[in-house]
DNA sequence: CCGCAACCGGACAAAAATAGTCCTGTTTCA
DNA sequence: TGAAACAGGACTATTTTTGTCCGGTTGCGG
């Protein structure tokens, strides 16, 4: 169960399609902008997610990509899938491969418990219960720009002053 | 939260050790042997457990590993962390850099449930309760080599026969 | 006190996975 | 028809994994 980088774009790309309403066609490179995320290297993950039929691409001027399915029925777990593939926590758990140990490896059942754990965790969270929590990293960083947030009161000495104000 | 060759093999190992006596010292390449793993490779990630205070090392002749502690109160989560070091399911949940995102990401808060459930896992097994399940590879292949065991006979044009042959 | 047995630990290296880039299509709209 | 947008394969750079190698160092035994 690797959760690279890709996964955590496409997770973050379908959040900032969730934000829109529902069957609005995005661009690549507004998502890409919004999320802070390479734009190549995002078109690469929305064309898995694309033949995962998560989302469906237009071409063309007035082109890009919706949602196929309503992300209320979109899980994480199918995200990561999409993208990664059939996902493994060890290469003992590989559907191919297998245990090499085989015969009676006691890990190969742990492995599988902690896996099993986690895809649980990911198959309970959809797409748009996230995209609900969710401050895209681009406006954060235009929001620091603007107003100078000072992030991390506490570093200076008298951190106390300063949220009470900010309490206030 | 990566879960390596090398976190095996340091599993495999202890097991190795804990089918032993409590106290008995073991030479590195006796062990490599037991689980087919490559001694050199398996001198280095003993070296990270003794580093843990899992095991120590003697020098010398008669030199080897044993347990510091009861393989009964080493969880599977130490051994993976000697080797690994802290270990985190994605870079955002990564202790030293954090969250890119910071600020509002809907993503850590998934990827540190799902950690946490891991660690769950992984924390509520023992080296020894792993070691009574565990047959060590190298026996298996031995047996194999020993017996002949058929491997598959399904896959013959007449299973029946030859697995008649072998039950006599 | 000498020498060998065994681990120590750093440098090195090959292979795989990750994280992209780039370029040539192909489709679609205006 | 031409520009806009995705499709998809080839390519590349970096990092991680999976080791190997070799010169120490330590300690037991003779």
């Amino acid at each position: 169960m690797q959760i690279t980088r890709a996964s955590e774009y496409a997770m973050l790309g379908l959040l900032a399609l969730a934000r829109r309403p529902m069957g609005e066609v995005v661009m690549l490179d507004v998502v890409a902008r919004e999320e802070d995320i390479p734009v190549s290297f995002l078109g690469k993950i929305f064309q898995s997610l694309a033949r995962g039929k998560l989302v469906k691409s237009s071409r063309g001027s007035g082109g890009g990509f919706m949602f196929v399915r309503s992300p209320e029925t979109i899980t994480a777990l199918e995200v990561i899938e999409a993208v990664e593939g059939p996902v493994s926590l060890t290469r003992c758990l590989d559907e191919d491969t297998g245990c090499e140990h085989a015969g009676g490896c006691a890990l190969c059942g742990l492995f599988a418990e902690a896996q099993d754990r986690v895809k649980e965790v990911f198959s309970s969270a959809t797409v748009a219960q996230l995209s609900g929590r969710h401050i895209p990293g681009g406006m954060v960083r235009q929001a620091r720009q603007r107003e100078r947030i000072v992030f991390r009161p506490q570093r200076t000495a008298k951190p106390a002053a300063l949220t009470e104000k900010n309490a206030a």
